[in-house]
RNA sequence: GGGCCUGUAGCUCAAUUGGUUAGAGCAGAGCGCUCAUAACGCUUUGGUUGGGGGUUCGAGUCCCUCCGGGCCUACCA
């Protein structure tokens, strides 16, 4: 039993995520707390909304609230969608706490202290009818390039060509229009990370089977140009961690934040704070998973993120813990993805293109997602949906392979023995090879999940289905039972255990099926199986159970037709 | 511009890191079964591994080059 303690990347606070969102973090992190669980193991899986910085203002702007209550709402609204894909975190914080408030001013003081933070005077464009400084890519102008209209402060996208804000001709706020901009001189905080370049460099380095697309991109920041640039971690902003505190090393920052992405990360530590408070714990219960000298020695830290979120977690966080000079625990496995696309481009949030997560749930259950979406894990490139390849893979290994079978097996029991597991008869040489090739498959299965290869898991838990197929094709009880009922009685029997272990197995992946499973099952053992034909032998004869209603009803040619109608437009 | 990833059967993906005859699922074809959600099982068609060149006893895998797709490039997060 070890000791598991798993991330993943924050949602951002303004607005419902989208599938490509869902399948790059949070959900792969799920179906590996949960398996991690189900092994024994002692899992924490944190996850919070990540709440600050200029998105999160504008978009309560327009939703005409202040920004706290617009995030309290928003927090609880992806909460329910987190629940409703049965995301099984422990605590599922908010980076707006005052857990996170207090951490983060404390690691920048400790920053501070160490002499890795750097006070730098820079020119920043003023808006005065918005009250606020911009963030380049909130300024839009003509380029001077190409002459595209709308060209942003950080880069024009007709011509791709990088710039600055003051290139820009006839610039205005990209929030309001206004004309009225002014370049102002404004102090900001800088994290020294080119101090701790060496110290990243050998860090990565000294990381074995990260998969390829975490450190290429770590090392491309450490080694591009002039090597890891410092980073300014504060912003001219109303709503954020205050930059002033009591007992900072510095003055002067008043009316200043921290800049979203210092304190975001930071909040996977105060979110399980959150978590310990929230459980009426004291704190040594969280920093048993985060503080080396105090019990986190031995705990095996998993982040999962997207491929955008790979720099901040390689570089920025580690650079903020180790910067500290604290025994903070650092991340030793980062799972990153690639993207999902939609049908032929983008999911995209402003453009309200794609399925989002609260449609998915208004579509169908969790399950019919998690599926999809885990076996078709953008591991090792971006990959696509299509309702296609949705209603296909859907249809094919939910309904036929594995909810058919369900109902093969239960509806023939019912009506040949009756609702109970049936006595008599005993198993030969076809079920001893079922048994070899199910303990064969589960290997490879435990193998995968341990190793977070998500799509080859999906793939061998398939495999472990149809092998319930081929095994009943084979021993054709219907044939048995009408000369040795006996026979086929053990074959039942044998039947209806495999189903059980299949939703044992199964449950990381599609949880409320395997659920239903049991429950019908009347079963409440969800053990791990340690050995195959013990586990097989968990429902003994005379045991009730009831027929399951259909696991997985099919997808028509209609609804699917009219769901990539309904979603190929906007929001 | 620079960097990284990627291109394998009609479609979605594998291939123990240079090692026998490149494998699965879906789709297609044929056969079987009749317990089941017209489901299941068996057999089978289908590949010049994007093109070209090179290294090697041996290349999907390594090198060069060309072509296509994607991502990142530090003030959105």
């Amino acid at each position: 039993m070890a000791r598991i303690l798993i991330t993943s990347a924050l949602p951002y606070i303004n607005g419902i995520k989208h599938l490509g969102n869902l399948v790059g973090s949070q959900l792969p992190a799920d179906l590996y707390a949960r398996y991690a669980r189900a092994r024994g193991h002692e899992v924490m899986f944190i996850c919070a909304t990540d709440e600050h910085g200029t998105p999160a203002e504008i978009a309560a702007a327009r939703a005409g609230q202040p920004v706290d209550s617009y995030c309290a709402e928003m927090h609880e609204v992806q909460a329910a969608l987190a629940r409703g894909f049965g995301l099984s975190f422990d605590h599922f914080g908010r980076s707006s706490s005052a857990r996170n408030h207090a951490l983060t001013q404390h690691l920048a003081a400790r920053l501070g202290d160490a002499g890795l933070i750097e006070e730098v005077a820079e020119k920043q464009v003023y808006s005065h009818t918005d009250g606020r400084f911009l963030p380049d890519r909130y300024i839009e102008g003509t380029c001077p390039n190409c002459g595209h209209t709308r060209a942003r402060g950080d880069q024009c996208e007709e011509c791709t060509k990088q710039l600055d804000p003051t290139d820009l001709i006839d610039p205005r706020s990209a929030i309001s229009g206004a004309t009225d901009l002014e370049v102002r001189e404004t102090r900001h905080l800088y994290l020294r990370q080119s101090a701790l370049r060496n110290t990243l460099d050998a860090w990565i380095d000294s990381q074995t089977g990260w998969p390829v697309l975490t450190t290429s991109i770590a090392r491309k920041w450490l080694h591009d140009g002039n090597g890891l640039q410092d980073r300014g971690i504060t912003r001219d902003l109303d709503w954020g961690v205050p930059v002033q505190f009591e007992g900072a090393p510095w003055t002067g920052m008043e009316g200043k934040v921290f800049y979203v992405w210092f304190d975001a990360p930071i909040e996977y530590i105060a979110a399980t704070a959150e978590w310990a408070d929230a459980q009426g714990l004291d704190d040594s219960a969280w920093q048993r998973w985060w503080r080396t000298d105090m019990g986190a020695g031995d705990v095996r830290y998993v982040q999962f993120m997207g491929k955008d979120n790979v720099p901040f977690h390689t570089l920025s966080f580690p650079a903020t813990l180790i910067g500290s000079g604290e025994p903070w625990k650092l991340v030793d496995y980062i799972k990153s993805f690639n993207y999902l696309n939609y049908d032929g481009g983008q999911f995209s949030t402003s453009l309200g293109r794609g399925v989002f997560m609260d449609q998915a749930l208004e579509a169908l259950p969790s399950d019919y997602w998690r599926w999809w979406l885990l076996s078709h894990a953008p591991e090792n490139s971006d990959s696509e949906f299509t309702w296609e390849n949705f209603q296909v893979s859907v249809n094919k290994d939910l309904a036929d392979v594995l909810g058919n079978l369900v109902s093969r097996v239960t509806k023939f029991c019912r009506s040949k023995f009756g609702e109970a597991v049936p006595g008599g008869g005993t198993t030969g040489a076809r079920e001893a090879q079922l048994v070899a090739d199910l303990t064969a498959r589960l290997r490879v299965y435990d193998a995968h999940m341990e190793a977070m290869e998500i799509r080859k898991s999906a793939n061998e838990l398939r495999a472990l289905w149809v092998l319930g197929n081929e095994y009943l094709q084979e021993a054709a009880p219907w044939s048995a039972f009408k000369t040795d009922p006996e026979q086929a009685a053990a074959q039942i029997r044998l039947s209806l255990n495999l189903i059980r272990l299949y939703a044992v197995l199964s449950q990381p992946f599609i949880p409320d099926a395997s659920a239903r499973i049991m429950a019908d099952l009347r079963c409440k053992d969800w053990s791990w199986p340690e050995d195959v034909a013990t586990a097989l032998e968990v429902l003994a004869p005379g045991h009730d159970f009831i027929v399951p209603e259909v696991l997985f009803a099919k997808i028509s040619d209609e609804s699917r037709v009219e769901w990539e109608t309904r979603f190929s437009g906007t929001r």
